[in-house]
DNA sequence: CTTTTTTTATGACTATAGTCCGTAGACCAT
DNA sequence: ATGGTCTACGGACTATAGTCATAAAAAAAG
């Protein structure tokens, strides 16, 4: 699996966890409304500085953000090499 | 202080603390050997990707890397609001 | 059902990440 | 001096992050 799709998916699982609209999201951050949806369906890499936006949006931590991405990728069972 | 600037200087450690060259660097990150230079500077705000292949090739956790910004960025006096 | 809110998707665009060429300066050895 | 290794820096370039306007599908809600 790939990072940003990973990382969508959890950022996806953050926003929704602070009942947030992408809308929403996307304001607090100085983001585009379409950015997100394109952010958590794994279209686009964040650079640090949005991934850092994000986080305070959503009153997380970036690394702990990170670690989770890193944390999903480890035990990912596909594509280990033998 | 900015967050590029933040990452570089972490960056930097990291490498010499590997005994690495940013030519190698860039080589094990598949990554351009200036870009090494432009990122260690703060020039450049590298996407989630990126670092992923910095950390992995300095054998760190994105994480941690991205920890040691974020409490530098805590405990950085400049800039706070009053 | 209808209405409203939310999300997806597209296409055209601007800003910037990241590459690739080179040159110059610093440092360390011959 | 000269050669080697390393880094800073330049400009020109390609790839992609991120914006904007809009339409339409999907979900909630009434």
């Amino acid at each position: 699996m790939s990072i940003e799709v990973v990382f969508g998916r959890h950022l996806r699982k953050f926003r929704e966890g602070k009942g947030l609209s992408q809308e929403e999201l996307a304001f607090r951050s100085n983001l585009d409304r379409t950015y997100i949806s394109l952010l958590e369906r794994g279209k686009r890499r964040p650079t640090i500085n949005t991934i850092f936006a994000l986080a305070k949006s959503l009153d997380a931590a970036p690394s702990d953000m990170i670690k989770m991405v890193e944390l999903e990728l480890a035990t990912d069972i596909t594509g280990r090499e033998p």
